[in-house]
DNA sequence: TTATTTATTTAGAACGTTTAAGTACACAAC
DNA sequence: GTTGTGTACTTAAACGTTCTAAATAAATAA
């Protein structure tokens, strides 16, 4: 069941069956239709393996992201690969699990793969590991991270405006005790925020509270943890701004069980715009991230590399994108009569 | 960078490093770490398109999905990939969108890239497609559809002892009149559901309601409609199963918004566990469907048919598990006072 | 008609592995 | 000292494509 059998059956040569299925205008549309017809017969599939083997290209785009199971990814994932098939090449998924282990095992794989491009959806990634993909002329593009170099793009999303959109809002409502839950502080992205956060207060002439600001692990159990020390504390927040959604809504459940109302008491703003912030009670404010944008942008780092028919990798460059605000019911007016 | 640059330089054949590189015994220590330092030194990475057309074998298992973006789904995935690259296998996943000509594309990549394996997750799959695969020996695994034959093994969920489960524990809290959200019924994973939930009824002597039951998408959208549709129909129900976690949280919000408090008014059950639903306000009670259990089953299908080195498949087996019921605060008492 | 160009097609050498079959060598048994 | 028995290694033929260079056929020009 090989293209020998399927040149045979059509009575041509491999070479012609091989332009066929590729779609080389070099062969008569006559001949094309036999190859076809002996294909569809034969049942035909042609060995992907053999094929990137032959042409040293394999079609293939390597995707690494730090956890399938934050729902932030599946999102990014399906965006780029639906672009990815929609440019006949296909997707190599790899999940870190945030572990720079795993990290390395990934780039082997894809390195084993003989991948057209990696898109690092992660925010940490060893410059070592780098060097593995650019010594190799395999075009990259990142998240935040990094700098456009030969062969490297990135795609930067202004974290800074986008707390500041989420900060201006809760002032505009009269807020100013503002808590932050932040990621893990290791994390470059978690720290972006942090750091727009700090920005933002000082921007507004507000105080900066240490027991108004917890470190958390970007998932719901660290936002609930994170914001009963909050509470603990005795500093009474009116707002809290979180890292991301996951933690959003581990800290509204913190805020439900202590019997404090959202948005009434306490407001609270999330990020990312996951699904079902859309559907928690209230439904969450929270700052939209584009992953169809992000993805397509990634998609486009690559795809330009790979048309390029040049050798020598090109410089790489920066493509912007905006978070934006979307207002829901979780936040609501300063209300100091509660307090 | 071949492996003939290493064996050069190693100063062995081409077989020697092949065979180091596979942890073959036939070979001296003292070779093998010659022939160690000199990938080291050369950073080679053995071409896996290379590898699986020279042995047959591609170290590679497809791995169908409905929709990575159905919380469903992800850690199902992590799983089944964790296990697989534990026992030296790969995944290459792929999602229908529901869609059969997704599904046939699908299946053509897996094809072209000589998966040694398929566990397809999705319930639907035309017989034409299945015979694709098995028409060439390829080990296949099901959720819950199918039934076991040559090289076809399946991994069966109890559906009708979770929806059970479900019913008993309404009905023990004083529930009678109990509404059903159930999924698109074109799909079989949504009828089983639906089925069982009637069975229930009819076991408990409860009465069936058309207007109690609604048919939705599986999305958190169509949970809020279809409760509405419930809670507008007059008929009262003081208690909802939903077909899936999503369809649960979408339908508590169109209860929240009338007003209506859970459990203490209106009872809710969801099926699947995903992550949020310990974060729901209230927390959620619902069925967990193990996917680590599901995940490990389909591994262990396809691995045991890979292990065997007869040609001929062997008669796949079922490989049944089983939903447990998790008990949290979004179901309580019937209160016959507030009707 | 023949020469020239152009459009198709073919033969066959890559591509980078694996692996059966063969070779060389050490050691044991006779 | 021959013969046998392993063991460690090498040679070279697959595997199924792609793709270059060469060959052929067809079309056009002279």
């Amino acid at each position: 069941m090989n293209i020998k059998a399927v040149a045979r059956r059509a009575g041509v040569s491999t070479a012609t069956v091989s332009r066929t299925i590729n779609g080389s205008d070099k062969v008569t549309p006559k001949t094309a239709e036999r190859v076809r017809r002996a294909v569809e017969a034969l049942q035909f599939y042609p060995d992907t393996n053999a094929r990137s083997l032959g042409s040293g290209r394999s079609s293939l785009y390597g995707l690494i992201i730090s956890d399938i199971t934050n729902p932030f990814f599946p999102e990014l994932v399906k965006s780029f690969e639906d672009i990815s098939v929609e440019h006949g090449q296909e997707v190599l998924v790899a999940n870190t699990n945030y572990d720079p282990a795993r990290m390395e095992s990934c780039v082997t794989r894809m390195m084993q793969r003989k991948v057209d491009g990696v898109a690092i959806m992660t925010s940490e990634m060893e410059d070592r590991l780098i060097k593995v993909f650019s010594h190799r002329n395999i075009p990259l593009v990142f998240m935040d991270v990094g700098a456009p170099g030969p062969g490297v793009s990135r795609v930067r999303v202004d974290h800074a405006a986008g707390v500041a959109m989420a900060m201006d809002h809760l002032v505009e409502l009269g807020h100013s005790k503002i808590a932050f839950i932040s990621g893990p502080l290791g994390l470059f992205s978690a720290r972006t925020r942090f750091e727009a956060f700090l920005q933002s207060l000082e921007r507004h002439g507000l105080q900066r509270d240490p027991a108004l600001i917890q470190e958390a692990n970007h998932r719901a159990d660290g936002g609930h943890e994170a914001m009963l020390r909050i509470l603990n504390s005795g500093a009474k927040p009116t707002a809290v701004v979180a890292s991301n959604d996951l933690t959003a809504i581990g800290a509204m459940g913190a805020i439900h069980e202590r019997g404090l109302r959202i948005p009434e008491e306490i407001s609270i703003v999330g990020y990312d715009d996951i699904q079902l912030s859309a559907y928690t009670q209230p439904s969450l404010t929270t700052l939209r991230l584009p992953r169809i944008e992000i993805a397509t942008a990634a998609f486009r780092a690559l795809y330009k590399s790979l048309q390029s028919q040049t050798k020598k990798p090109q410089i790489g460059e920066d493509y912007d994108v905006q978070p934006t605000l979307i207002l829901r019911r979780s936040t609501g007016p300063a209300n100091r009569s509660h307090r």
